[in-house]
DNA sequence: CCTCGAAACGCTCATATACAATCATTATAC
DNA sequence: GTATAATGATTGTATATGAGCGTTTCGAGG
């Protein structure tokens, strides 16, 4: 087998399982154990997978914006918990609304609902772009500003980005975490980005599956108080809907 | 067998199968080992497939998104003297400049051969910031503004549109057609988007291959004058080269 | 906490294949 | 007919692969 085959193979892999030992890939390939590993060695010095004793496991940080991005790993954690928000949250929407669409793995899902409701789209998510664009009845704008690869967003170093006279009914966004402090982000530009997209939208609704109340760790972005809706599913605790409505927060549950 | 046909044969091959082995392509045109190489070395240079030990694959930079569009289509015209141009072309950029790209079937070629000059691009086409992403040493900008489906390009309603901190060196252009009384394009909508580019840049190259100086018709984008240099391929008659060098335009002709 | 065995690993070497460079020959254009 | 380009064979070099062997790592059991 030729050696760009058996190296695509061995990134099939670890696409589908996390971790994948040197037998597994030798059966998979066909290839001796020392081309295997030669074979892992050079993906490892690129960046494509991480080297443990006895195999092979997921990279931390992939730059490849295309397979690895932590966006597309973090794509695969709750897919169908993250649906069934996206698919509530985007029956918020009324038809002909004018939204801002923040990026982030969960927002992402939310393109497929939208097609039909001949939206105005403001987003900087290039991801969302893409998607949006297959919906002929949607319109779409972005920011102007810098293409930021690991993010997969636009932003600008300035505060004139072409949007100003944009202004939209919702903003959907998604969290690395909820905590009484409020909104966590894990990246400070992610924060620069929505904070400014926030300042565009009177009514702010975030996306988050319900292990997000558990995580403590980020950058806060906003007081819980900014925040209009919370759409989540159905682990949430009671402790944490209690927290979210003090805040003056409306939950809505999403259904399987 | 004609080297011509020879390598038509090659590139149908591969849009039949992702790989090819030189004995492969052997047995298919009947040409000696040797041959097949340099056929390869060839459209390899021109980025019409790609290299890899043993044999030959696919280019990555296939763009499979908006397959039907005009632009899609637009593209497998002339497509190897486009290549040339592109290359040479981007022979005209020094590493680290800051160039604006605008949208079109010619300059989407030119990314291949940007990938590793370090530039700071800014552009409205979609497709080139696809393609540009994949080269982490090209740091990306896009104007703020409404996406254009037929296009693929973002332009701004407003004059503010996030870029005007921005000042490029070079910008790199295709056309509809050249004609004494100027550069003209098909599209109002693209004559708005260029015009705005084209202001914040200092010198105006145009890719243009030699069947655009045989159409007459469009919309006026620019007087000559204001076109620096024009790359074109070989095909160009003297003519339409003395039109050019006339309006004190410099004309490069692209090596195959 | 230490020891020990098995598995995993890196290294080196031998071999096979693929590749690039050169040169002589043939086809093609002018 | 000559000049130029294209082709094919040859030779040396580079790369890829698999096997052997000493070393390291891990985990179980004392």
């Amino acid at each position: 087998m030729r050696q760009s085959e058996r190296r695509r193979k061995i990134l099939g892999k670890l696409s589908e399982a996390p971790f994948a030992s040197v037998q597994d890939l030798q059966n998979l390939v066909g290839a001796s154990e020392a081309t295997i590993r030669r074979d892992l060695r050079k993906l490892a010095d690129d960046g494509a997978l991480k080297r443990v004793h006895g195999g092979v496991e997921r990279p931390e940080t992939q730059t490849s914006h295309l397979a690895g991005t932590p966006l597309a790993r973090n794509k695969q954690i709750n897919v169908v918990q993250k649906r069934a928000i996206a698919r509530t949250a985007a029956g918020l929407i009324e038809p002909g609304e004018t939204i801002v669409i923040d990026g982030g793995s969960t927002t992402s899902l939310l393109c497929p609902f939208l097609a039909d409701l001949d939206l105005q789209v403001l987003t900087n998510s290039l991801p969302i772009v893409e998607q949006l664009l297959l919906s002929p009845r949607t319109r779409l704008l972005v920011p102007g500003g810098e293409v930021f690869r690991e993010q997969n967003i636009i932003l600008s170093p300035f505060e004139e980005d072409g949007t100003a006279e944009c202004f939209a009914s919702k903003i959907l966004m998604g969290a690395q975490a909820l905590s009484p402090v409020g909104l966590l982000q894990a990246d400070s530009i992610l924060i620069r980005a929505e904070r400014r997209l926030m300042a565009r939208a009177e009514k702010v609704i975030v996306l988050a599956d319900s292990t997000k109340f558990e995580r403590k760790t980020g950058l806060v972005l906003c007081p819980l108080s900014e925040i209009d809706t919370v759409v989540t599913d159905a682990g949430i605790s009671a402790k944490s809907r209690n927290m979210l409505e003090k805040a003056g927060v409306e939950v809505v549950i999403a259904e399987d």
